[in-house]
DNA sequence: GGGAACCATTTTGTTAACAATCGTGTCAAC
DNA sequence: GTTGACACGATTGTTAACAAAATGGTTCCC
């Protein structure tokens, strides 16, 4: 009779633990969700559907893998990097992500290209539309995809990860107006795949995220605790 | 009167989750632990005073690294990676361990290099007073350390969960007799860091990674689950 | 008027009892 | 003698009530 049998009435069929830390990324990926945004475990029982023990699995989850900050009596805080932070997570992409490519490059199935060049026209027509969230959202998750053309589970957690957390530091470091990623970069990247030349993929790869780097300023960053005496001096 | 009140009677202070997820990684690294044991919630309550809670929250967290396989209504199991994983995660320390070498040649101090050679001689004494638990654990740890001088935190996290796999996948796939580290290696890579030279340390990095693998036959592994089929055909 | 201490409310952390599921052993039937 | 079903025990999963801590507002004192 009934489709799912944990169907409350009429809702939707409980999301499970994976799923909730899935969309918290994609929130927090694409900057709804910004850095020290409170995450009160209510809130989140009401906006998901489920018991508090999920949610709280969820954010353990979430800050086993730094994207969530959990202060001890305190509550459950959106993750907000530090710039010595920030330079680990961009030298941690420079060491992975151009072996990504690479690999990816080496790997790819027609129908990965024809995917991904898919993804990428999606990735234009947000850009085109002015649909901020979305464009982004893309954009993070193009790196994603690579990694799962390459066919490794391992880097494609990785790679989940540091784009999650690079958007945070963008939301941080960055300037308000540029993009994180060009897609010109992600379009010659695609070629380099659609070419198999993984050489020029790493490569490529490699220059995207220090494109991606150049446009932040780590310098001026979020107030440490100190910042009270300087506001204090003025 | 009480040095601290959380002290049941004469016990040791309450290890936190972080603690209990380290103590059982270094178990599973120096194989004391072994693919497929069976960690019933129980039994680690007792083992280390704490309460059902904690042990739950350790295990999720183990589990979000691939260390333990948490089955529905059935229990935790420590990992028992298959030859597609294992696969994986050689080609992930492929990717990572050279970089980190190299940039822990680049940033070693005089400290670390001490410290290093110190971790070393353990290692040799180790090997030569045959305490083979020991000897697998410093092992294990040489390549966490190189990671901490390299002074990159999501690298270090990330080593450290690839080496305990790793010890899964060598306890499978194995060879019975043969150390998964030859110990010459991790000597080579010290007198790299020690003349500084970045490109010679990610060189015999990748060559060490290189010889680990070459001890293992993934074509041995467990029974998949197909494994019926093929005694019922004999 | 400013500041500090106090109390109330809200939110998090923990504990314990309850429910459900799985593995195992036993018993009966074929 | 073997196979199937059944029931028991043990272990995991969930829920709910309780305890503790922090935040915010109020009141009192200086």
């Amino acid at each position: 009779m009934f489709a799912n049998e944990t169907l409350p009435e009429g809702g939707r069929p409980e999301p499970t633990e994976a799923e909730i830390v899935d969309q918290i990324f994609d929130a927090v990926i694409d900057q709804r969700l910004p850095p020290g945004a409170k995450l009160s475990e209510s809130a989140l029982c009401e906006a998901f559907g489920v018991g508090r023990m999920r949610i709280r699995r969820s954010l353990l989850l979430l800050a086993s893998r730094q994207v969530v900050d959990l202060q001890s009596n305190r509550g459950a805080f959106v993750a907000s990097p530090t710039a010595a932070e920030a330079q680990e997570v961009f030298e941690s992409r420079l060491m992975i992500e151009p072996n990504v490519a690479m690999l990816a490059a080496e790997r790819a199935t027609e129908t990965d290209v024809a995917m991904l060049g898919a993804h990428l026209e999606k990735e234009h027509h947000a850009h085109r539309s002015d649909n901020r969230h979305e464009a982004i959202r893309l954009s993070g998750q193009f790196h994603v995809v690579l990694a799962r053309i390459a066919a490794n589970r391992v880097m494609e957690r990785m790679v989940k990860e540091l784009v999650t957390r690079t958007s945070l530091i963008i939301g941080i470091f960055g300037a308000p107006g540029t993009d994180n990623c060009r897609d010109d970069d992600h379009s010659l990247i695609l070629e380099a795949l659609r070419a198999k030349d993984a050489a020029a993929a790493s490569r490529l790869m490699s220059e995207h995220i220090g494109h991606i780097q150049t446009n932040l300023d780590l310098s001026k960053g979020r107030p440490s605790t100190v910042d009270l005496v300087k506001l204090f001096a003025s």
